[in-house]
DNA sequence: GGGGGCTATG
DNA sequence: CATAGCCCCC
């Protein structure tokens, strides 16, 4: 089984890059955030015929999530069940047996602000529902976009990034209160390396070309999931160019 | 002597359908209107290389008009000279002792609307223009977006659209006053068929295919030019095709 | 329906 | 920088 994830960055921007992309990697599931399209106007015809199965939950403008796959996607749910309610940031459901969460966690806006304040309530929020809903024993993924970098490789120029909402302790200390839970970074599972990056600000200059990026995205798998899973790699899709996202895709493969 | 008019509906929006055309077609005149740019942002440097001079007036979003010539573009004068003060709807301008008249005719939004009135207005202050600058047995071609449809021939569907802004008896009487001044219409000069057109709202379902279009531009010719004139003719060029304007280019060919 | 412009967001 | 969404206009 081959899982993907995907910030979209505007759902409806992106179907061509996203047909094109499952037809090419034909993954069994893709995660994608930020569709930024409430549910009437969800491009339902257009990825009619691509062979994937799919749900969504959005809103006009901000947020969004969709998952796609080429397996029945069972008992679904949206969202968080804590209080307050919960933006569409999240889709749980289970496609052969394997719980996918797949989540596009706030990204706090600035560090003094009340939404980052929301940002580390939203990883103890999921964090309870993790240990409400699932067992670390369990066949479970959380993917997504995940909003922090968990240390100095996930960053281009850490100590001049170091304090930013999605790189700062807060953060670091929140995303890995989730972790501990039970689950293991897939990515980090298959390399050590620095510079593998899965987003980049728009508003970096020439940030693709430098690869001044961030690793904001992640398969998170429990213990048994991990046991089956090969590999995990960034999918810096050439055909961005055309219309450049932002995120791009990342990857991983488990077996059967 | 082959003079054109093209509205533009956005000059930054077809740099390359102009620069294309005029590669092709190599008119020694284009009117532009509805350039939809103040002159700052005006694309000089992408005209910079066509082999003609250009002269140009706008403002931000609405209106704003040009002039290309491939001989030297003299005596150079924007808008009316009565009051109110004018809109950038117009460009006087001599070429090769030519009177070049360049307007863009406030369309009128509805009937009932001030706009309506400034439309009427407008052509009683362009009658004036022409009655203190120029003689009728001067070489003048008054050319551009005139904003009205003078006959039945110039409508797809004449009965239903009788009454709207650009094909009603005010228009026409208004219009009528300034042709009467000393212009004869080029393309009715040549021919006597309907459906013609010039211009296709965009909001007419499949109005390209159906012809559902209107014959709003034009050139006007003085007794001394079109006795010289030997074709008026509308180019709808096929490149509209890629990323389509609403209007077309309509050329006339002048003795020299 | 398709231009531009403005604003908010990241 | 590149989204959405809202406005105005034709």
């Amino acid at each position: 089984m081959i899982v993907a994830t995907f910030n979209a960055n505007s759902i409806r921007s992106r179907i061509g890059i996203i047909l094109d992309w499952l037809a090419e990697q034909k993954p069994d599931v893709l995660c994608v955030q930020e569709t930024k399209v409430q549910d009437v106007d969800f491009p339902v015809e257009a990825f009619g015929d691509c062979g994937y199965e799919f749900v969504f939950r959005g809103q006009k403008k901000y947020n969004g999530v969709a998952l796609f796959s080429r397996y029945p996607i069972e008992d679904v749910e949206f969202g968080l069940d804590s209080e307050p309610a919960d933006e569409p940031r999240m889709i749980t459901a289970f496609v052969n047996d394997v719980a996918i969460v797949n989540t596009y966690v706030p990204q706090g806006t600035s560090p003094d602000s009340e939404r980052f304040q929301y940002k580390l309530d939203w990883f103890k929020r999921l964090h309870r529902y993790f240990e409400s809903h699932f067992s670390p024993d369990e066949a479970v993924l959380w993917m997504g976009d995940l909003n922090v970098a968990m240390d100095e490789r996930d960053v281009h120029n850490a100590k001049t990034v170091w304090g930013s909402v999605c790189y700062c302790q807060e953060s670091i200390d929140a995303i890995s209160d989730v972790v501990e839970w039970g689950f293991e970074d897939m990515f980090r599972k298959f390399s050590d390396e620095g510079g593998q990056y899965t987003f980049w600000d728009y508003r970096v200059r020439n940030g693709v070309e430098r690869n001044a990026g961030w690793r904001l995205d992640y398969v998170m798998a429990t213990a048994a999931m991990s046991a089956k899973c090969r590999r995990c790699w960034v999918d810096k899709e050439p055909r961005m160019k055309e219309r450049p996202s932002d995120h791009t895709f990342l990857l991983a493969e488990f077996d059967d």
